[in-house]
DNA sequence: TCAATAGTGTCTGTCAGACAATATCGG
DNA sequence: CCGATATTGTCTGACAGACACTATTGA
């Protein structure tokens, strides 16, 4: 007969603070390593959950207390040496967010760490953030993807700066600007403006309607 | 307590075939839907296979008697409604290989359908292929993908002709060879040509050995 | 010599990035 | 008015695609 296999879903929920990618950490409330921070996640209900979606939707509702505007299966990490209670399947989705709805949540046991900061996390953890961040990095070079990271409405050089985040490069300004326009998934939001200081403040843009759920995709990247 | 899930691995396996892109499928010998022709899949065996990777090379192994020059994870399909046994797993590798080893190994019981021409498969299989000729038709974008179904030697006239299948459209010739060359994987076999008619005969390439279980991407597509 | 395809050289419109000018705020 | 950042206009080098020319084979 067939071994019983551990099946989860965990979950990569990524947000800009500071200018930089972090990712939010979660203290396990079970052994094995309770008391830890590693990413959440859990188990799958067969009982409840249609699907691993809908897995992932109760998980992130149970342990973040948010619904984030964008949700994608990542890549699902199995095998025998990654949980110490043996053979484990965990599919991965990742999530992103904007920074203010987590810090305004204030959901209790998360703590968000930058990417590149990371101690050494439980399981696989680190392997499947790092999977997280190449994929983000990828989709961010020709679609709309950091656009989830924004919030409701934001200034276009307040999006540039979470494309910058996502690349970890700086981008010219004009170029930028052209691809959003081409991208058209914008709209201006009439007569508001975002003011920063001692200077002409910034259009204020938000997703079009359409566009909620949907990546845009550039025909040449960024 | 938690229900078992059934954890398979399930492959989609694609040639080129007439400048068209196929699918192998492999005639089921249990049930549920034994005798249909469904993907190429099996059970993860928890005692024997490390991880998924593993075992996606064991099943395919088994149900093609080949190991193809590229394997990689496409996306985790799961839920309640996909088996009639109940709520179940199937991660799906997708794989590429030249149409002609799989002609000339004739293992039993496989048969070769064009992806725009399947009937209705068990399962979500045709989902499954859906999504595998999606990811295809995007890496071939920008990406040295589509050389893996070319064998071992080919020229680029024959390698083109595998781009514009997976892509579905035609391409530019001095764009195609100028990006080859930019992609920089291919190498010449030095004094071997191909002779394919009343013609001039073409220079026979194949793949940097560094790069022979290696994608490289482009900058900008092709 | 012809038909057919391989392979190469050149031209041109398009586009990304550089540069710079203008706009609008607080002080 | 000044400093700072937003926003827009223009120029230029690089490149994708079009076109056309040369190369090499079998018949």
């Amino acid at each position: 007969m067939l071994e019983p296999i551990i099946s989860t879903v965990d979950i990569v929920l990524l947000i800009i603070q500071e200018d930089r990618l972090c990712v939010t950490l979660s203290k396990r409330d079970k052994e094995p390593y309770a008391n830890q921070e590693a990413l959440p996640g859990g188990y799958i209900h067969a009982q409840d959950d249609r699907d691993c979606l809908d897995a992932a939707v109760r998980i992130l509702q149970q342990k973040t207390g948010l619904l984030p505007p964008y949700l994608e299966q990542l890549k699902t990490f199995a095998g025998a040496a990654r949980d110490p209670r043996g053979w484990s399947i965990s599919v991965v989705y990742f999530a992103l967010v904007d920074a203010d709805l987590i810090l305004s949540a204030n959901h209790p046991g998360l703590t968000i760490c930058a990417v590149d900061a990371l101690r050494r996390l439980p399981f696989d953890h680190n392997d499947i953030i790092a999977a997280a961040v190449e994929r983000i990095r990828n989709k961010s070079q020709y679609s709309s993807l950091p656009c989830y990271l924004a919030g409701e409405t934001f200034s276009l050089p307040r999006l540039q700066k979470m494309y910058e985040a996502c690349l970890g490069e700086t981008l010219n300004k004009v170029s930028f600007r052209r691809k959003m326009e081409e991208l058209g998934v914008l709209e201006t939001v009439e007569g508001q403006t975002e003011t920063a200081g001692a200077h002409r403040p910034a259009q204020l843009y938000r997703l079009k309607s359409e566009f909620k759920n949907q990546l845009k995709l550039l025909v040449r990247g960024l």
